[in-house]
DNA sequence: ATCAAATATTGAGAAACTCAATGATATGAG
DNA sequence: CTCATATCATTGAGTTTCTCAATATTTGAT
């Protein structure tokens, strides 16, 4: 016997139906259909699926312990359903959506869905503005963004989901940057930044000696600076170009990185296309790197 | 035009196929099916749905925007949908899966959960171990406990997947036991407690004292030395007891606390049956207050 | 045993689906 | 400009599937 491979989900409603009405006929008359064709859509689901779902009594109805396997998803399918079509009632979204982001995830994980979203609502501006977390986090409150991601502290609270995990590594042109140089010069953005925060914290802790040797506002002007030498950066992971070095921590005795939690916050009373962007960076990203 | 209730998902099916081959026939081709088969599906889809979801040219198929719309919704339904057949198709799980929580959580959220899931899997034997994290955290890596919940602190790097995040709040049987006491009185659980820690922590940082009033090592103890007004407790904020006072941070001058996580953590090689148990926890908490 | 309340079955009519063949259309080579 | 070609659209017949209404069967309480 052969399983199908799709599943009607009218009878994934009439199972569901069934359960939560507590029986046949009850289930029958909600769905606006007759008792006799419940009862034969439960019984073409059992063939399809191969498998007893509904212990009968002529005084209640009772999953069996294949029927709560399949109750979860049976409920998810379904509301999937139910959301793709009331997206579709609903009218076109249009207007403009202001968000804000830090450069490097703006320029690394951001395009891709933001391309997506964009293709599919066309009528929806979008408005990026790429500045350091704590000017975003300033222009945020000041009523000047709708939605933020922001490099959130581990302690934090500025609330928001998480969207977005990831290490933080140490990264140079080459190890002999480390082994070498005394004071470690570091190439880092400008002041209110959260990594070379995270960065020089990290240092004192462990009472290594440093020094900024760079500083540049812009992030491929950073990456310059370490191809040329002269210092170290940090950085997320996933972002290192490929022509620099990661260091391995231990051997050089730098230290331990706690890791970059990016957050979407979102201002009160979002406009309809700027609810719609929220949900959709946060399900898109939501499988990034725990 | 009034939209159905139900979309097939053959038909969500040859729409995807569409789409990632490129076109009717050759979706025609993977789908086993005839061209004009295909064809109708699309046309049928659309008149269902009431929109046009691709652009058809001789030499190539394009997306709408609506088609873009609905893809990802599709791609999920059609997921869920094999997801569900592949459950069925295997054997039935059994075995032992040993899951450790700390006491409170164990009391509070976890219950439904291992309780819908044990349904769902009757041959499955579930092992509860209730201690202190570090407790569980030992008798983890000693290859005791299959899964773990254990309390993260934020900045901590066990790794592990967060599954439950909520604000920690400062209780007593009545203000009056935080607004007269100078070394303030704590209830809490013995040593190597989280909150317990992240209590005194946040107190040493603002300077205020403190002395440890009542210790013991069951939650439902130390709420009654807490309701005997012995002292001040910490606890998630969901799970403060009725008859307890949650005390509002400004007006006592009492610290803010950082806000618990739940990580659930796995051992290396899980068998089937934990490895079933830990996604359904981590889906089913994933939409605990974020 | 008998009754009441529930589900199961049956057969007929209607609707939807697939296929194979044919029609229509845009693209690019000559 | 014309035509060959690849591609999707349409048509009509045959088949399958679904629903309904009526009827049979099951089960547990009295």
């Amino acid at each position: 016997m052969t399983l199908p491979s799709h599943i009607d989900p009218d009878l994934l409603r009439a199972f569901v139906a069934v359960v939560e009405c507590g029986g046949f006929s009850q289930a029958a008359e909600r769905l606006l259909r007759g008792q006799s064709a419940v009862s034969l859509q439960i019984k073409r689901l059992e063939e399809r699926l191969g498998v007893r779902l509904l212990d009968r009594n002529p005084r209640r109805v009772v999953l069996t312990s294949e029927g709560e396997l399949i109750l979860d998803h049976a409920r998810r399918i379904l509301s999937l359903n139910d959301e793709l079509l009331a997206r579709l009632r609903e009218p076109e979204l249009s207007g403009l959506v202001r968000l804000g982001a830090p450069e490097d995830f703006a320029t690394s994980h951001l395009p891709n869905v933001l391309a997506r979203f964009s293709r599919s609502h066309p009528r929806v501006a979008l408005e990026v503005t790429c500045e350091l977390t704590l000017e975003l986090l300033e222009r945020f409150h000041a009523g000047g963004l709708d939605l933020a991601l922001v490099k959130r502290e581990p302690m934090g609270h500025l609330g928001g989901v998480r969207v977005w995990r990831e290490p933080l590594v140490w990264v140079a042109a080459s190890r002999a940057v480390a082994e070498t140089a005394d004071p470690l010069p570091l190439v880092v953005s400008p002041r209110p930044c959260v990594y070379r925060k995270r960065a020089t914290d990290a240092l004192d802790s462990e009472g290594r000696s440093w020094r900024i040797a760079y500083t540049c506002g812009s992030l491929t002007g950073n990456h310059a600076a370490v191809r040329a030498g002269l210092g170290l950066t940090v950085l997320p992971k996933a972002m290192v170009p490929t022509d620099l070095t990661v260091l391995n921590d231990e051997m050089l005795g730098l230290p331990v990185l706690a890791d970059t939690e990016i957050a979407l916050i979102a201002a009160p009373q979002l406009s309809a296309p700027a609810e719609r962007l929220r949900d959709y960076i946060v399900r898109e990203l939501e499988h990034g790197t725990q």
